[in-house]
DNA sequence: TTATTATCCTAATGCTATTAGGTATTTATT
DNA sequence: AATAAATACCTAATAGCATTAGGATAATAA
């Protein structure tokens, strides 16, 4: 009950450290030497913490994404009308990426390379971000706010590409921009 | 003048080597033992053709990229109206794409992701892809086609993340359906 | 024929991820 | 308090891989 004081801070320790190097240097780049090094351990030391490097990287992102699911819900939460929604949704994600740049990094740019994407939790956690979209765009439809023939499915590729678009170029470019320069 | 006989079939074949493995296994877990032995060839001696791995990632997708250029001029030549060249762009995108997955999964999962890309030509002639997109806009506006307020930046970004956007998940749902199957 | 260059090889070298095998320190049990 | 067990960490292998050294063989040029 009491044992996972310290090793709850090693833990971050190392998954600060590997954020900070991954995101500066690449997944590629970054050793685990540094990773170890930098959050004060032996590289083997590391290894009681995580399976390995790749498991590092899958593991980064994830309290964060299940972070981002929860504060959806309550962001949206009272507000009427789908485009207000919309404008909600947008506005809310370009700022938790610019809130955390580091993991938005590795998810944008490193995980979705990687062979086991598709089996993490990260995955399905994004795709149920992406899914309250649908919600959305049915909403507005519903309510005579959108067109009747708007495909919904096709709505949410729309904007999420943009999104991502958006997001891609500002990361690939090392923030060098608010994200907000650029909102309609 | 007569030197590069077997030696352009060589090269050939390490290019085609390595971009098929590339593709199938992701670049970190393909050796430079694998692509070698595929190419009938010792490593060492793919050094002479290529100064490593990281060169032969970047050298891949050159080619066809630079293609890509040549061949879209043709394509738009002739086309009148700014939305008939909008759909001849996307239809020819998505062609071109399914035509050649394994150029693009590189261009796509692997390319972006390294440190080096912004740096590549295939960068460069991406970004020339890309800037005849604003030109259809600006047509578009002239010809009153589009709204006059249509900002071409923007229109282009929506455009072109859509595209990379559906591109990207058949990528990464290796390529199990026909991109074509969900046009507008 | 001799020199040069192209093409390829085997055998290092050195870096990096991961494991083996252990020590010391904290926590639990009697 | 004494002993057992688990925790947190270490140094020193091991093994895989990219890259290089140092040629050998064969084609081409002088």
């Amino acid at each position: 009950m009491a044992k996972n004081n310290s090793k709850g801070n090693t833990k971050d320790r190392i998954i600060n450290s590997a954020k900070k190097l991954f995101a500066e240097q690449g997944y590629q780049k970054t050793t685990v030497m540094d990773i170890s090094k930098q959050a004060g351990l032996s590289e083997a030391a590391l290894y009681e913490y995580f399976q390995g490097k790749e498991d590092l990287l899958l593991t980064i992102p994830d309290l964060w994404v299940s972070e981002l699911i929860e504060d959806l819900k309550e962001q949206l939460f009272g507000i009427k009308g789908a485009f207000n929604k919309l404008r909600k949704y947008l506005w809310w994600y370009l700022h938790r990426i610019e809130e955390a740049p580091l993991d938005a990094k590795i998810v944008y740019l490193f995980l979705k390379t990687n062979a086991n994407f598709m089996n993490t939790e990260v995955y399905s956690n994004v795709k149920i971000l992406y899914s309250n979209l649908i919600d959305i765009f049915d909403e507005g439809k519903a309510s005579g706010e959108m067109k009747s023939d708007l495909n919904p499915y096709f709505a949410r590729t729309i904007f999420i590409g943009t999104m991502e678009h958006i997001v891609t170029r500002w990361l690939l470019k090392d923030m060098s921009y608010s994200l907000f320069e650029n909102l309609e």
